[in-house]
DNA sequence: AATGCGGGGTG
DNA sequence: CACCCAGCATT
């Protein structure tokens, strides 16, 4: 048997029974791809739901506001996804006649969509004959064919994408590509691969040497940034100051109490006072901490401390500011740590 | 080619 | 804790 004959007779056999997997509609495949880049298959299960519970087609998506798709997507991260589907099924409904081109390097142009998701979509959706390559095809295939280069490095995917093209067949090319995520996912796994139950060990070169855990190779990652914050919880008639970040980088469009970093050697009181009479417009006086959270991001972690502020007096705020009842605290999207706070505050 | 961008599961 | 995951956009 050939190896892709093989791995679709184990995937037949063991295939994960996954939400998104019900139907091959080309709006759920691109729904759930985007959902798992870099994110783990059951964490992105509750938000899959979810979402389609709210927007079950691209027609009703196309509708929505993108504060409201942030608040759905609150919680998973790289928000930047949400804001790219948003937009690519706007674009579909508006250019395509809500028709998801079915050529891989048209569906490729859509925003958000790369490399990896134009073949994955492609595959599933519409039976292409087109490589997915992603985290766990490229453990596997280094693990197989003893590829030993990083394998962030361009030259090791244009090695597996050659021999992808070499293995994949031609009849049922998404089954295969799926099959692949389901081996990496309960087989050849990140650290101690189960090689007892792979139905490829006898093409793992490998398994052959018996380095499978050596592999792949990957460059070490940076240390990650400290960054110490202080946020001011500020209540007035019971609302609470709060602030909408910038459209672009960290967290772009969530919400957060106003923050300052606070470089070494700065007085934390005097900078949350700096930054509300200068940047919100309003005089406080900055009293007890309520919380602090060390909260860690792939590359730099926050170190930031809530503190409780009398109110005193204040101006006008400009439109990225606002001040939010506690029903309005829970409808919007929070910035990280923020909604740790939040919900800290308004469920006491 | 390198960097920024989240958050959580798991040993 | 440390590691790393169904990657993409930007520079």
């Amino acid at each position: 048997m050939t190896l892709a004959a093989q791995l679709l007779d184990w995937y037949y056999r063991n295939a994960r029974d996954l939400p998104w997997r019900k139907d091959k509609d080309v709006y759920k495949v691109w729904v759930s791809e985007i959902m798992l880049q870099q994110t783990r298959v059951e964490v992105v299960k509750d938000y899959y739901e979810r979402w389609m519970e709210r927007f079950p087609t691209m027609e009703v998506l196309a509708q929505a506001s993108e504060q409201e798709v942030l608040q759905y997507w609150q919680g998973l991260g790289y928000y930047s996804r949400a804001r790219h589907l948003l937009s690519g099924v706007r674009e579909v409904c508006a250019a395509y006649g809500g028709k998801v081109p079915e050529d891989e390097h048209m569906i490729r142009k859509l925003p958000g969509v790369g490399e990896y998701t134009a073949g994955a979509i492609s595959s599933i959706a519409y039976n292409r004959r087109t490589p997915a390559i992603d985290g766990n095809v490229l453990r596997i295939f280094s693990r197989l064919f003893c590829l030993d280069g990083d394998i962030a490095k361009q030259s090791i995917k244009r090695e597996v994408y050659r021999l992808l093209q070499k293995h994949m067949p031609g009849d049922c090319p998404g089954d295969f590509n799926q099959a692949l995520m389901d081996l990496g996912a309960m087989v050849c796994i990140p650290r101690r691969p189960r090689c007892l139950q792979c139905p490829l060990t006898r093409f793992c070169e490998a398994y052959a040497r018996e380095i499978q855990d050596t592999l792949p190779v990957r460059a070490p990652k940076k240390e990650p940034v400290m960054v110490i914050l202080a946020a001011g919880v500020i209540v007035r008639d019971g609302r609470y100051l709060v602030r909408q970040r910038p459209a672009s980088g960290l967290l772009a469009g969530m919400w957060e109490f106003p923050t300052v970093e606070i470089i070494e050697g700065q007085v934390v009181t005097e900078q949350l006072q700096i930054l509300l009479r200068s940047e919100f417009h309003q005089e406080v006086i900055v009293g007890e901490q309520i919380a602090n959270y060390k909260y860690k991001f792939s590359h730099r972690t926050w170190d930031i401390t809530f503190y409780m502020c009398g109110w005193i007096a204040g101006n006008d705020l400009s439109v990225e500011e606002c001040w939010m009842s506690p029903a309005e605290i829970n409808n919007i999207p929070w910035a990280g740590p923020h909604r740790k706070a939040a919900l800290a505050l308004t469920s006491s």
